[in-house]
DNA sequence: CCCTCGCGAATCGTATATCATTTGAGATAT
DNA sequence: ATATCTCAAATGATATACGATTCGCGAGGG
């Protein structure tokens, strides 16, 4: 019927490709935070021109993702510890607020789903597996957000997450006893939301939820600190 | 000295340039609301090559001050209400958070300073004037912020204040009433700082602070709504 | 042995050229 | 009269070409 589908997708531009191309491989971690990007380079393995890789770039650079100097070129952003601390911060905020927007449109169904993830993060506490578990802590919060009032805030938590994602496998990883003590939150604010708690008490919860993990993650680090550079 | 300061700036790329231009134009409201931003005019007047005036696009539509659809081109990014009613309600969030994070390192200069503004604020309330009340409007929250700890979400605040700009001449405007309650609540956030008062009591004043003006705009449209397109 | 200078390769920045898509005016048919 | 079709002009998207900048490496001097 549709007359240009040989392939697949209508069209995508050289630019979103190009966005995608790199975008995948910085999620995915085959590039590291520093990782150098040369325009030329990615273009030629993607068989465009520099133009609409430079654009990918820059849009990446946006969003923080993506670190670019004039003259110079662009890397995976790397994330020093203080920079780590603000993202978290921001995240918290923007959490708390998506969490405490998204709760008068919280259907029964949407408690049942995100309790049903819970539970799931809850059974992966033994034979404990990072990776996973980020995972389905995503999606919980992907559930109680998909009726977000506010377009704007839940972007913020996008973009939150994004770049945490770079952080993946750098210094910044689990922290012990955190996880366990995470599902119990989950749980707190999925009753909380039930009994349609007032709207700051809900956000507050959502807050200290990841608070508290910053709060751990720093507790390790001081610990076990970075060498400073 | 330095060996090449010829005119004033070492240098200022192509891209940066057309970004300030066009930035410009869309502050002052030259640009207005919708306006068409045709990549090829733009470069003439600028007598640069279309390439970096479309960086420039993509940087203004990535910071939400312009729309850009694929083969159609940018226009001024047009805000409708409930548009205006998310900034709003981010911006209270992020403002809230960054006046609570900045009261800890707020000096007694910084109290002088943000009070003589806001003491100026006052005094133009007879005589009102809404474009020079709202540009001290913000020089106070700048003072406040200077010393705020979390760039990001310094960041957030700054957006947030570009987004409102466009609104300018738009249909959201002044509230009548609205900047004496300003002023007072500015002095309410002031003495709380000054008093040293609890973090989350300080950014729940600060966030009211916007919410009010937002309830108050809402409640000046449902007098006169806008037509729906 | 270390520091400085200058050259050249690598890479970025931008201009120009070309291809692709959209859009609207006018023609044509219903 | 309205709807649809066709085509050309306007504009965007991308490729290619070229100039500009950075950075490392090796030669020469201290």
């Amino acid at each position: 019927m549709s007359p240009q589908m040989q392939t697949e997708r209508s069209t995508e531009s050289k630019s979103q490709q190009a966005y995608r191309f790199i975008r995948t491989r910085i999620d995915d971690g085959r590039y590291v935070p520093g990782y150098r990007l040369v325009l030329g380079a990615i273009a030629r393995e993607l068989d465009v021109s520099v133009v609409p890789v430079r654009e990918a770039i820059r849009l990446l650079e946006a969003e923080g993702l993506v670190t670019f100097e004039r003259n110079v070129g662009a890397q995976v952003a790397l994330i020093k510890e203080t920079e780590y601390l603000h993202t978290m911060q921001t995240l918290a905020l923007v959490e708390g607020a998506a969490t405490a927007l998204s709760a008068p449109f919280i259907s029964p169904d949407h408690l049942a789903r995100a309790r049903e993830i819970n539970e799931r993060m809850r059974r992966t506490l033994d034979d404990f597996e990072p990776s996973r578990f980020t995972e389905l802590n995503l999606e919980f919060h992907a559930v109680l957000f998909e009726e977000c009032p506010n377009p704007h805030i839940l972007d913020l938590v996008h973009r939150g997450w994004n770049r945490m994602k770079v952080l993946r496998d750098s210094s910044f990883s689990f922290v012990p006893g955190r996880a366990h003590e995470s599902v119990e939150e989950h749980e707190r604010i999925l009753e909380l939301i039930e009994a349609g708690a007032d709207a700051l008490q809900v956000e507050l919860a959502a807050r200290r939820h990841r608070t508290a993990t910053l709060d751990a993650v720093l507790a390790a680090q001081s610990r076990h600190p970075l060498p400073s550079p």
